[in-house]
DNA sequence: TTCAATGCTGTTTTTTGATACAGTCTGGCG
DNA sequence: CGCCAGACTGTATCAAAAAACAGCATTGAA
């Protein structure tokens, strides 16, 4: 069902509130904005906007307009990947108090396909490309071959490096110069959490 | 100033909220969530977090608490970029018969947005965590400050360095010892074609 | 012409939501 | 030990907001 134009102009001046203010309108807004004289004028309109689908209304919510246009879950067919922050010492590294945010890209470019993100820090691996602040796309796995960039814990640490092994040793090796390698016994409380698969970076200097 | 663990949980909750509903909690949703007795339990972590920064408190608004490290809402605008690969000489940059493909991302992760993607080739910028094949984002503009990354045309050159200005001199350093910098003369034809803005990796070594 | 939908005015009621004030308890710090 | 900040309880007030009810003037299609 199509929208007249008033009602587009309302639905215009909605998703321009939540763009701009970061939040929906009022009804009051609404009015004052149109110059209506009654709020229900507002009321009427939203009613016929989320009976045409362009909005839903929650009831009883203040500024419950939410434009379906915009709407996060709605987005295209893209996947989610949570992002992983700070990593709580102790908690496994996809625990849901470690989600920061969520990052919305295209799996099918990276190879094997990411299953999260993480945020990295410090420079550790700045040799790699890969700097402070980077997000790094791991894919799931406890297996990796030498010279892979991995997503390792040791104890409660989990650190970005590259594995190395030879023979029956191995090691986790930073790319920068001012860090040295991290040796891993057999008594250590080792796993590799992942492995790195691309790189996302949001800022340059 | 840091958040306090409470203080920590307090903002987790309202990001996920915003996340999740589209819309801030109110200080009741947060009573209600963390089992809170009295409103205004929230409302002091509210404006301890406001005092820290986290968040914006408009007073008087409906669920006006914006968390300032999440954008708000732009989450749905999934939009593709042109990738540009090899440059042809003499050719505008985005010029059809550049494309190489097209990359489907979240602009509004990035400030200022990227209007298209450049495939980097060579390794001249490696210092700045730029890599041979990887892709950048590029905000079209004319305009740069001296030592920010750019898309550079010189004659019929394309390159990605980082731009410097001393009073009227202009030059384009690379980030890497190996390579020197080319300094620009106003007899030159030299164009600023865009800004980096975001640097994308799928393929870690 | 009669019906339905749009686009309003005007009024009222109820709920939601923000915020202020007065306290309590706890743990860390000098 | 006293003091302060953080993390609350409990109460209260008032503005903001949602939503319901009752109308009315157009317009356009059955």
């Amino acid at each position: 069902m199509e929208l007249t134009a008033r009602q587009r102009e309302i639905l215009d001046f909605i998703e321009q509130q939540v763009r701009e203010n970061g939040l929906p309108p009022t009804r009051a807004d609404i009015v004052r904005h149109f110059g209506f004289a009654s709020p229900n004028a507002a009321q009427c309109h939203l009613r016929a906007l989320a009976r045409r689908g362009a909005i839903e209304l929650r009831s009883n919510q203040a500024r419950g307009i939410i434009p379906l246009t915009v709407r996060p879950t709605h987005a295209g067919g893209l996947d989610f990947l949570p992002l992983i922050g700070r990593v709580t010492a102790g908690t496994p590294v996809l625990a849901v108090e470690n989600h920061e945010d969520e990052i919305q890209l295209d799996r099918s470019r990276f190879r094997p396909s990411p299953d999260f993100a993480l945020r990295v820090e410090g420079d550790s691996m700045i040799n790699a490309g890969i700097l402070d602040r980077d997000v790094l796309l791991v894919h799931r796995t406890p297996e990796a071959r030498s010279g892979q960039i991995v997503v390792a814990r040791l104890g409660d640490e989990v650190t970005v490096k590259r594995l190395r092994r030879r023979g029956r040793a191995t090691w986790l090796e930073p790319a920068n110069d001012r860090y040295d390698s991290i040796s891993v016994t057999g008594a250590d409380d080792f796993a590799i959490e992942g492995l790195g698969v691309g790189v996302i970076r949001t800022r340059l200097g």
